[in-house]
RNA sequence: GGCGGUGUAGCUCAGAGGCAGAGCAGGGGACUCAUAAGCCCUUGGCCGCAGGUUCGAGUCCUGCCACCGCCA
């Protein structure tokens, strides 16, 4: 280790309301978070990877009154299942934070709160407004579709009330800057766009808080004032501070926010306003840094439809798992699904992808290679130099792949880039079997060609070094798979050094292969879970 | 209503003045190391519609249609 202190960074998930159980979509996000944060820590990035629960919504003192029991009953139940989904999916986050229940995020959202009023950014005023409590936020007339909210399709409240405003309007000049200098990346570009545009044409100032009494006292109560509780997108946009230790602990809250040269919110289309307007003003009122990327993913559809709870078409997570594993669903969400674009899930599509790219092309051939190198070499592996044109092609490919991987994962934040290269290494190796033939060299071997035997140790050493490099790049993506594939190769996965393994060459080499065993049987069923 | 995006093979999409492409799915073949996988060959096209510019238009221009996004 070098004296010197690493980089570091820092990224969170959007933290979901906990009204409902988690379905593919919360997959998706924890799955696309988790690989940029591995992806980082593999780099030697000192990474902090955060997710939650957003717990102070009225949705979950109404959903709680309509089961009978209690809000936070209903939110410790609901809470579990997200944080059990995390384990599921291979989900390596380091923090959980639970905005209703943490004392930190409390102290720290007050915290946070008495900084905007020093500010002078607070003032109360009486308000009058349609309010959808499903979307937690007010509509004018004219958003409404035949008075209805346009996403749940029921009657907004009339709501008046006194509450207090932030002002938002302060912070168009400076939130401009922020986002055209790109001090405050918004990936894809579209989204920059249509943040853009929303904040140039005039901003008006933001009710944040909401009367304790409709709130039915659920919620982080206002400093000051007992009679009103913070809007919930308050205090649930603080948490990615507050789970830091916001106003409690510097240290943390320093190195990772204040210090950090990377502070990265993967979000769904749905919420970057708040995201990429609210919280970076509010932000700029307490005087603290902005986040520097907002990544903004798109929606899941199944089977075509809209993922809706009362259609009876959410797909489970928790069953897609254990249908398929967890390497299979994350291999989905990660090769199939357009980071930032919205796609269509099914189990067909699963099952096609997994077979063609997992079974048929990595698996198979990490299968036939470690099974050649036992039968022909009694699993030892040949040390030699690359000689032939077949092997200087396939070399060239996996020294193009580091650079790809870097490119795709550490600047475009594209982990369907990331994957299709390593795939054309993995399509490449199978060509290369069939151009080689090892089976009918090792025939001219036993009858006595010299020649033979070089050409056979140079092509099982040319496999079995695209396949050890192969099994360190998929490592952010399917680490289980990765842990598998480096059993069958013998050799430990270990923490650091992993740029250095991606190189061709890179030491240590594999000397001895073990037993061959698919690492990723075929689906040959089709599970009837979304038809 | 305003701004923007998209429309190309059954499906997902690339191509942005010069012979219409890739992957998957479908069909055929040779092979045997392998998970009946892999490899080779191959069927499949009103490039949304109509007009225009050009020697030449998925590509550029105009209009229209459809879908999507953001805003009102």
């Amino acid at each position: 280790m070098s004296g010197e202190a690493r980089s570091r960074y820092y990224i969170t998930t959007s933290i979901p309301y906990v009204n409902a159980p988690p379905h593919i979509g919360h997959a998706l996000e924890m799955v696309q978070t988790d690989v940029f944060a591995r992806y980082h820590r593999l780099l030697d990035i000192d990474t902090r990877f955060l997710t939650g629960t957003d717990e102070n919504s009225l949705k979950n003192v109404q959903a709680a009154e309509s089961e009978g029991i209690t809000t936070r009953e209903l939110v410790d139940r609901n809470a579990q299942g997200f944080f059990d989904l995390l384990d599921l999916l291979h989900v390596n986050n380091d923090d959980f934070i639970r905005t209703a229940v943490d004392p930190r995020h409390f102290a720290g959202a007050a915290h946070f709160w008495k900084k905007l009023e020093e500010k002078g950014d607070l003032y109360k005023k009486s308000y009058e407004g349609l309010y959808c409590v499903g979307c937690e936020q007010f509509y004018t007339e004219a958003e409404l579709v035949d008075g209805l909210c346009p996403d749940h399709g029921v009657r907004p409240d009339l709501i008046q009330e006194e509450n207090y405003f932030f002002r938002l309007s302060s912070y168009q000049d400076e939130l401009l800057e922020f986002i055209d200098s790109g001090r405050m990346r918004i990936i894809p570009e579209s989204r920059r766009n249509e943040v853009r545009s929303f904040v140039a044409q005039g901003l008006d100032d933001l009710s944040v808080s909401r009367s304790r009494e409709r709130a039915r006292g659920w919620g982080v109560p206002v400093p000051g004032d007992p009679d009103q509780v913070m809007y919930v997108w308050v205090d649930a946009l603080a948490n990615y501070i507050t789970a830091l230790g916001y106003g409690q602990d510097d240290e943390l809250y320093d190195k990772f926010w204040v210090n950090s040269p990377d502070r990265v919110h993967c979000i769904g289309k749905g919420i970057l306003r708040f995201h990429a307007v609210y919280w970076p003003a509010m932000l700029l009122s307490a005087g603290e840094p902005l986040p520097t990327t907002v990544f903004v993913h798109g929606y899941l559809t199944i089977a075509g439809g809209k993922i809706s709870k009362s259609l009876g078409n959410t797909v489970d997570p928790v069953e897609l798992c254990a249908s398929y594993g967890a390497d299979a669903v994350r291999y989905w969400l990660l090769r199939e699904v357009p980071a930032t674009l919205d796609a269509d899930y099914t189990n067909d599509k699963l099952e096609r992808r997994y077979n063609a790219d997992l079974a048929n092309d990595l698996g198979n051939l990490l299968n036939r290679t470690i099974s050649m190198v036992g039968r022909y070499r009694k699993g030892m592996v040949p040390a030699v130099n690359t000689t032939l044109d077949e092997s200087k092609d396939l070399k060239a490919i996996a020294e193009a792949l580091p650079d790809q991987l870097h490119e795709a994962m550490g600047k475009n934040y594209d982990p369907q880039a990331a994957l299709a290269a390593i795939n054309q290494l993995v399509v490449r190796a199978n060509r290369y079997v069939e151009e080689m033939a090892p089976w009918a060299v090792s025939k001219e071997e036993r009858n006595g060609d010299a020649s033979a035997t070089a050409k056979l140790d140079e092509t099982l050493s040319h496999l079995v070094e695209s396949l050890r490099i192969t099994c360190h790049a998929i490592r952010p993506f399917l680490p289980a798979a990765s842990h598998r594939m480096s059993e069958q190769l013998g050799f430990e996965l270990i923490d650091n050094g992993w740029t250095n393994a991606l190189k061709w060459g890179a030491e240590p080499r594999v000397e001895r292969v073990e037993k061959a065993k698919p690492i990723f049987p075929r689906i040959e069923t089709e599970a009837a879970v979304a038809e």
